[in-house]
DNA sequence: GTCTATAATTGGATAGAC
DNA sequence: GTCTATCCAATTATAGAC
């Protein structure tokens, strides 16, 4: 923790370090990312709703790829220390627990923007070349998984992922409430998780419902 | 069936026809939007896809939001058949069942189409806009619910159909075959739907795991 | 850090010939 | 149905003054 910082190489999002004007950039720019996409969002529009021109963007960031990396690094900073603090654990099961929890307060108190990132055309190429996030994701989705890697469990843990980012924003559950919508949540990944594999635990089913 | 034809309102997305070129135009579109998104898919791509002028496109549609629509009407409308079979259903979990296995067939046979349709920044703003798409939304969501409108079975709703349709993309399930990713949803779905909900059927749980 | 001004390119869309 | 040629607005990005 003592040695001079790499200028290129940050070893993890969260210790990268943003100016209070990257910053102002960067909020904006998810709000109009959240709303219309990468794609739909120019800095134009950035710029006018930050109340100053394109020219002051620029000076923040060489270009638009560069704050959608900003972006992007910022969100996935806000799961690093979940899944290393369920790589650091010894049970498995409660590993993916911890991580599961994490996505879905992520996905609840941040309704939109999770979904966004992860399904931003522009954003998935980004995530396929950037090689940080690569490295990134592949921890995530081992996390996930633990020593499983059947069809089944696979299927299921991306069935999940899936379902909470994006259940958060469908139109049925607009009106449901964070709280609601996180224990519900958390209630469903639990009967999720505790499914018979067929394949997997020999060991006790002794959480099968247990959540419910 | 035997009257002169309004011009301007198909009632069934299904009766919509289009020409051989507008259905060339169509499959063009798709396959770019499928990849980079509606804004991220110029006119010029769309032409360059096909082999012809920007020019010649404009001839099949007038504007690139027509191209859209007739996209979304064409996706739709796959789906059409089966709402209707699932309201003329008296049994209301068989309704969900049908249109359920439907929605399966559907994301796994076309890959990545559906999701892109359904988050797709200008394709959700257009499905807000246009009142056929609205009317026929709400009528999918109505059979998929059923006569349950409780937040459980409401976000059960909304995991199963997120989860369907953005699972089939997920890179932990890129190498499993179609048939078994249908087979497996298929299996999830029953799941799911036959879980306790604890205030809905007083009615016989004799379909508990029936399709195990 | 912010501005004005501008370059260079691409976007959606149309006119009119074949 | 397809083309060339064009229009105009919007896009990303830069130069240089304050």
């Amino acid at each position: 923790m003592g040695y001079p910082r790499l200028v290129a190489a940050a070893e993890k999002f969260s210790e990268i370090t943003r100016t209070a004007a990257q910053t102002r950039v960067m909020d904006a720019a998810l709000k109009l990312i959240a709303e219309h996409g990468v794609s739909g969002t120019s800095l134009q529009m950035i710029a006018d709703a930050m109340g100053v021109t394109k020219a002051a963007v620029y000076r923040q960031f060489k270009t638009k790829e560069e704050i959608v990396i900003a972006i992007t690094e910022r969100e996935l900073s806000r799961l690093e220390d979940a899944v290393e603090a369920a790589e650091a654990q010894g049970h498995e099961l409660r590993a993916r627990e911890i991580l599961l929890d994490r996505m879905i307060d992520q996905a609840v108190s941040r309704r939109g923007v999770v979904s966004v990132l992860q399904f931003d055309p522009v954003i998935i190429r980004l995530q396929a070349e950037h090689e940080p996030f690569q490295r990134f994701i592949e921890r995530l989705y081992a996390a996930l998984l633990g020593t499983e890697a059947g069809v089944e469990a696979r299927l299921h843990a991306a069935m999940l992922s899936s379902a909470i980012s994006v259940a958060v924003m469908h139109p049925l559950v607009a009106d449901i409430d964070a709280e609601t919508l996180r224990a519900q949540l958390i209630l469903m990944s639990r009967r999720m998780l505790d499914l018979p594999s067929g394949h997997d635990s020999r060991g006790t089913p002794k959480r099968r419902s247990a959540a419910v």
